[in-house]
DNA sequence: TGACTCCGTGGAATCGGTTCCATCAGGCGC
DNA sequence: GCGCCTGATGGAACCGATTCCACGGAGTCA
């Protein structure tokens, strides 16, 4: 194949004896061309294997058809799920994805503020990261949409849910079985803004876990509460402390899976038995969850993605996104780690009769 | 700010009174500029905010800084952990990633045949998906260069593991503990085209790990071997079989840790101990293994898209690749579900004197 | 038959950069 | 003082589409 610098819309043109626009409405689908017309450009465009540039296209057309989609922490199972859903939605929206990891502040900033100017992309999909005012007005001015999952910013359409009611969730399953001295594993806010990414669902898991107890009439205990930096090996050392304590907690909510998972670490290592003499309880329900049988408040993870998606999809469109607020149901899964305090392990803890009812449902709504 | 039209190019040469050719050198950081021109248009830059169009920039260059990435299943740890190494290289060579999951075979197709073609991306990484004849064609015919990993294409560079080393290194660490029992739970390859996306390395450690029995003169027992669709579900109850033989085995190697898990959730359903009346190995290690605690084969799977990705930054630059074929090394990774057969838990039978040591090297080379 | 519509069509202008070539001002050697 | 070389610079051409406007011809109505 000589000479086989790629086609391009007018080797089509010539080819098929009409002019480049005509290719162009062939292309795109537009009505006004005749049949005769449109079959033998299509003819040509297979003979010469003519596939259009997106770049010139895009560049023409002043709409790049890509979004971009910024996350922390890829590799975090609960991210992961948000990306596929996303990801779903996006491909079938006609759009492909740029896809911009992050992994400290500085990557943060870059991202944020290279996105919005470069004629790069449609839209922007911002998962888990807050954003500061002048990333958002960078945005705003240069006219490009954007909605955010897992983190909730003034103006911006964001698709979250209560953690608030998440740890309350907790203290009403927990208090149900029984359980009293109630321990947290869960994230410090690290204030240092040059390295932090600046999560905050902990916290306010937190509070959820204990207004819930305080509702009930009990008292929380300062000292069972555990927070630092993320991740499975920080929470298991700190259940090693929670259960070593004299009085140690009869269950322990971690603020994540991937932490409860660390204390189920700490409780095998120490001989303790989940749930027989531990109750062990997550948030999230990333796929492990259900694998190990452990304990958990399920957020609709993929569909968060998702329906970040589709309202950026909407925005793009120019249609409006009507609550910007979007709020996503929460449950109470148990399974095999949480039972009645001080009871020794049933044969089927999840299913008992002691234990509540397959779900709780937060407040909230799937719009 | 009225007007707030972009800023383009020409707005900033006429600010600075400079020529376009000026500015673009400047902004490119082209030398033989006099340094008072340079501050003179990066201050006007500055001023009007300027961002040039990348939409633009590719298209007059010819070359996008855009790569692509077609992985399979995205949700799985293992290519996720795979995905996050490729875009941390590619993102430090300045290059954006378009991520493009597939989840079918017409997925799959639709995206290697419309990547090459549509000036779209410097290069395309192709993960865990095996090419036809065809898509590899429609690469070299577009001159897209084209990277794979974790599977081997005739022609094109690879990064993959030695599954067969790798089987051989479940075969020599169970033999060391005394196990001649053993079963396996793998992925039976899908025959039908059009539903499967056809993976193969399950049945690749399948033969390894016969290869390395035979090696020691053990029968393997074909009735011990479960193969069918992926998924720890499937997992379960394929070793809920063979753990209700007559005569079960003593160990069990899956095919992948998230198989693996499946197997352990199967043992503490029947109430069998591991590892005291069962060992259990996986493969990958992936980052929850270390979590529970599994004993499994590691292949560095960050490194592989890190490595792919930097082959084919290569390639792009023009560089030969050197080795087609780059193998990563593999080493069992010995946790806390693989013990001596017939022995009970031992305190802490990954460190006991009877293991084997820490880690066993496959043959392979990190080029 | 003439005026008016409407459909199908050709092609120039445009998007916003990069790149190459021509130009020009000095600096240097003789 | 003159010719030559070098480094800085301006700007036209180009990348490959989309889009808009103008135009020709067929059909309609009076």
């Amino acid at each position: 194949m000589r000479g086989s610098r790629r086609a391009n819309i007018t080797d089509v043109a010539k080819a098929s004896g009409v002019g480049v626009g005509t290719v162009s409405r062939v292309i795109n689908g537009a009505a006004n061309v005749r049949e005769a017309t449109r079959l033998r450009v299509l003819q040509v465009v297979e003979q010469l294997g003519y596939q259009p540039s997106h770049l010139a296209a895009a560049l023409a057309r002043g709409t790049t058809r890509t979004v971009g989609i910024v996350v922390p922490r890829l590799v975090a199972p609960s991210v992961t799920q948000r990306l596929a859903g996303a990801l779903t939605v996006l491909n079938a929206e006609g759009y492909e994805t740029v896809v911009c990891n992050v992994d400290s502040p500085a990557q943060r900033d870059h991202f944020l503020s290279s996105l919005p100017g470069r004629h790069r992309t449609d839209g922007v999909i911002v998962v888990s990261l807050p954003l500061r005012a002048d990333h958002v007005a960078a945005f705003r001015h240069a006219a490009v949409p954007l909605v955010t999952v897992d983190v909730s910013v003034r103006g911006v359409p964001h698709t979250i849910i209560d953690n608030l009611a998440g740890g309350r969730l907790v203290a009403e399953h927990l208090l149900a079985l029984g359980h009293t001295r109630i321990g947290f594993v869960g994230d410090r806010v690290q204030r240092k803004a040059t390295t932090a990414l600046g999560f905050t669902a902990s916290d306010r898991r937190l509070v959820g876990l204990l207004t819930g107890l305080a509702a009930a009439g009990v008292a929380a205990d300062p000292s069972l509460i555990r927070t630092g930096p993320h991740g499975p090996a920080h929470a298991e050392s700190f259940a090693t402390e929670l259960l070593a304590l004299p009085d140690p907690p009869t269950a322990i909510f971690a603020a994540s899976d991937s932490q409860a998972l660390g204390v189920l670490a700490a409780a095998d290592r120490l001989g303790v038995a989940v749930p027989g003499q531990l109750s062990v309880i997550g948030f999230d329900d990333i796929q492990i969850a259900g694998l190990v049988g452990l304990s958990t408040v399920r957020q609709p993870l993929e569909d968060s993605g998702a329906e970040g998606a589709r309202r950026l999809c909407a925005l793009i469109r120019g249609q409006p996104v009507k609550p910007l607020r979007q709020l996503l149901a929460l449950q109470v899964v148990p399974r095999k780690t949480t039972n009645r305090a001080g009871q020794g392990r049933a044969d089927s803890p999840a299913e008992s009769a002691t234990a509540p009812g397959p779900a709780f449902r937060a407040t909230g709504r799937i719009a």
